[in-house]
DNA sequence: TATGAATGAGACTTCATTCAT
DNA sequence: GATGAATGAAGTCTCATTCAT
């Protein structure tokens, strides 16, 4: 298997070094394979081309992610909890890792519609843990009975990405995870008093 | 003044429908050009290069579009009804342009970070106006009162966008204009019942 | 005759000061236009194209050049005075219109060769003029008998050019006609004592 | 060095020859390429731009020029053999390589004025070898002692610039190795007898 | 496995010139 | 005669990918 071949990872670390450094557009192969500390030619011994790179970087960085959270999850059964968990966790794995918050909330999003057509495959595996979450609540009855799923959802990841995205454009001079228990609260409660 | 010329709409008319069809890094100046009957060189008769009609363009549309809004806002003094306008009229608007909507939500953005940037400032009169209803709701005692509006703001924008990207995704293919009273809904109430 | 109505003339200095202060290849045809006063399609009804201009340029000025060296020169019949007379003159031109000097000097030497044969072709009776000193002080005795006219005349050619390209070059701000006694000396007796 | 790799030199001996055979503005990179039987690309590996093949032509060839005539100079001591040897030197290189007489003489100098400033720079180095010449003259006494050396080296080098021009301009169809006695004869002793 | 020199397609922009008014 | 808006051809350079070593 490719990906347990030590210069995968290598490889990947060096793409979102370069990416966060440089910006999405001036992330030449050349510069990543500097960086990775290999030959260009190298690079397409572990992937296809250059999509793939990116591809995998957001699969291996978000598919961590999720099982992560999954994990924290399983302490408790209250969805109104686990949301916040879900809020925590994201904030907090931003927060871990500058250069990879740089990368995702702002770099990736300027690849092409291919590229983020893929990512949003593996975006969805993400968005089916909120359905998960919501699902669970609606049928407990801690979240409201007649809630739209899909919309629900959207909020939930649309607010979350927004406060990330708004962090990063700010050179992320606060902290965000101290942001955490308003987006929860507003999520939950709404704005209305 | 050079917007006022009839050629400055055409070919910001033109650049909307060429990026929808073959998206952002297709979008050749020579065929915006072809698509508003001009010649090559007429376009920088009324734009200073290819970054500047992409900013004119989302100048020129957004502008229009918070114009409409403070507008339709007049008529209601309520934060929660304003709320409801806004998120009716976004909808409305992507709805009424199929192109634009290809435009804003998904190909614009994949420009580089300078003309993001100054997206960004335009994009910035809509946020004002997000932050004036939640501040006059926060004020009249509609919203509560202890809301975080720089927050508030953000998860209000942060699910309009998230939802209408999610059906240019989709493309198109069900209604947003009908999301808007589940969207306004969550918006207001949030998640619990 | 064109030559003689008032925007001939007009145009001509206008390029004459916008090469100078622009430099060859920055000299647009519109920017000319602006500089004369006129719009960009009246040049075209006093010169064939902006190639026109140039060498309308050069043999207006040139032209009257010639005209003013041969009629100082009447008043002595000796070359060696004759030839004070032009390097004297050569030069006190040049001073007289630092315009002029930076662009017979400097900016129309860019020009392609096409235009350059065709400025030579003006260059031509200056040429004769100094052929005809020569030819003269070799008759009548002064300069030596076995005098090779051609190389002598590019000797003093070449040195007067290259006296006042390099005047030009270190942006005129030395005297260059007080060179003028030791540059005659050099061509009269050469380097040795 | 990138100096020493083979096609750094194969690459500025094409520039050489497309310059020649299609004047300077019509040497575009591709017909470059091209001539040197590599790929646009390549080029870049090996200049930054096209800018940079030009002014590494003449350093390259106008550097080796310098040191072959400081070499053959080093002979003799007296000033005005050396001077003897510099216009013969500057002369048999011209006939030795039609193609670079063609672009130092001609094409070269309807470069920009960037370019050209830095060719300058180049050609400082032979008038610096020219002031050598005659400051050693005027010191052993064998020149003029109260010789410009300032005007001197531009009288010399003018004349030299003049005829090697006059000559490529009449298609190199006599000898220029053959004026060399009478340019020399004249820059000694002057037009008088 | 690993290297890295070489490849070559593809697009923005300028500006001399025209011609309807 | 005078205008000036419109035209459209043409060239430099980047960088993902390959392949001989």
């Amino acid at each position: 298997m490719k990906k347990d071949k030590p210069k995968y990872k290598l490889i990947i670390d060096a793409a979102v070094v370069v990416i966060a450094e440089n910006g999405y557009h001036h992330a030449q192969v050349s510069k990543i394979a500097k960086q990775a500390g290999v030959a260009d030619g190298t690079i397409y011994l572990y992937f296809k081309n250059k999509e793939d790179i990116l591809i995998s970087l957001f699969e291996e960085k978000m598919g961590q992610f999720v099982q992560k959270i999954r994990k924290k999850m399983a302490d408790t059964e209250d969805a109104v909890e686990q949301l916040k968990v879900l809020v925590e966790s994201h904030f907090q794995m931003l927060a871990d890792d500058h250069h990879l918050a740089i990368v995702t909330q702002l770099e990736l999003r300027q690849s092409n519609k291919d590229i983020r057509m893929r990512i949003n495959k593996v975006l969805k595996e993400y968005l089916v843990l909120v359905d998960d979450v919501l699902q669970n609540g609606v049928e407990t009855g801690v979240l409201s009975e007649d809630l739209d799923i899909r919309l629900a959802r959207q909020m939930v990841f649309g607010t979350i990405d927004e406060v990330a995205t708004s962090w990063v454009i700010n050179d992320q001079k606060y902290s965000i995870t101290e942001l955490s228990p308003g987006v929860h609260r507003l999520l939950v409660k709404g704005l209305c008093k």
